[in-house]
DNA sequence: TGAATAGTGTCTCTAAGACATTATTAT
DNA sequence: ATAATAATGTCTTAGAGACACTATTCA
């Protein structure tokens, strides 16, 4: 059998209908703390339940081009760093039908986020509190940024978002993904700062500075920030390594 | 709208054709190589490469349900390790239409590795070549077991073998993956030489075995390796950790 | 006893934590 | 000068690499 014989006989439906769908863990700091941005669900299912932005994948897009899409629509943004998680295929996951959905990370630099929040049309940042540490995970949860009691995610989302804060605090200081979440000139104290928040822990502050500059992943500008009351520091811009 | 009216509602059409599909890196340690399981594809598309073994995901099947069945079908195996890696979602991957595949890992300590070579249908024992190292990556060739030059693989198939490449070595210092490539009881020497394999570097005798006894996943069994010709050594058995 | 590998002692070197000290700027 | 933070020096400690040495078993 040719393959353009193949191709003809092949039946799309032989295994059945399923979607396929990405979610976006768009993150973020604030006040020093990680945030996400979910949307109120408007309609069923799960109706007024928070859930990350999400939606389905075209049949002529790529997952990537998928997960880019939906922060375009959703949150007007574009050139931000996205990489994919897993992918989470629980047989009821989604009480409408079959849906897979790839999970996909995306960072934004504090100012860009609280930017978002005002922006994107429906966009809610909430504060992620993550009561563990090490490298197991476990669950975390969701707050409203200007405090509140915890809030509840739609479908498996709670589970998607622990899953990004752990990928995200395991990748921290081994991948230059920290810098997501920096704007293109920044201080030493900025990155340290961003790597407690991730990591919820305070830094020594030596072996921090001589860790990162070790690695040559940090450049300095031989400008130095303004508007400061006291000596100001270096301001750094990433490079990318090597 | 109720939910019960939504979902009579939904269409599940809506956004067009595509199919979820699983491919498996069934992976061993042959002659101290990493080594992979590969089939010949008999049909088209893509006649006579080889290809990973794979199957399409069954609507009340969950991805690690479909690639656990693949592994019982096409190689007869279970109660393995099974890590999902990632997902691939090009367009033109695969001819026939568009096929989203999420990719795993699969785990075989050697003696059941060489068996599953025997005993699966179809099932071809493959060494790679990793011509990098460093957590950027990069592609690695497969060549015939009992040698000969490199070989072709289907669809992005040796993009996959490559991630599962990546990825076990990344984990394979801080996690338990590496136990997975071993009986149940070894010795100090057989779980270095895994990590030698998959490495692909020589490691440091005392300090491998410090570091590894420190960590708390060893357990003597107070039993000796038989059939030596020296000093036997101690057999271990691993612990999940706490 | 010799051969072969198991298993350990120890020195060095690197990198991190802790803490203190010096440097630089605005007011 | 003072206040405030930047930036660095240095001491200690933990862990890895290197290498040699001791231990144990079989033939």
């Amino acid at each position: 059998m040719s393959e353009d014989a193949f191709l003809a006989a092949y039946d799309p439906d032989a295994y059945g209908r399923l979607a396929l769908a990405v979610d976006v863990v768009l993150m973020g700091i604030r006040d020093g703390r990680p945030a996400v941005m979910l949307v109120r669900r408007e309609e069923p299912p799960q109706a007024g339940l928070r859930a990350l932005p999400g939606g389905f994948v075209g049949v002529t897009e790529t997952l990537d081009a998928a997960a880019a899409r939906v922060l375009r629509e959703k949150a007007g943004l574009s050139d931000l760093h996205l990489e994919q998680l897993y992918t989470f295929g629980a047989i009821d996951r989604d009480p409408r039908m079959r849906i897979v959905s790839v999970a996909y990370l995306a960072l934004l630099p504090e100012a860009a986020f609280t930017a978002a929040a005002r922006n994107g049309a429906g966009l809610l940042p909430a504060v992620i509190d993550v009561p563990w540490a090490g490298e197991a995970g476990g669950p975390v949860t969701v707050r409203d940024a200007g405090e509140g009691g915890p809030l509840a995610l739609a479908f498996d989302h709670a589970d998607i978002l622990a899953l990004a804060m752990l990928r995200l605090r395991g990748k921290l200081d081994y991948s230059a993904v920290g810098f997501a979440l920096l704007p293109e000139r920044f201080t030493l104290r900025q990155l340290q700062e961003v790597h407690e928040a991730i990591l919820g822990t305070s830094l020594n502050k030596p072996a921090f500075r001589r860790r990162m500059l070790d690695r040559s992943w940090l450049e300095p500008t031989g400008v130095r920030e303004a508007g400061t009351s006291f000596r100001p520091p270096e301001l750094y811009r990433f490079r990318r390594p090597r």
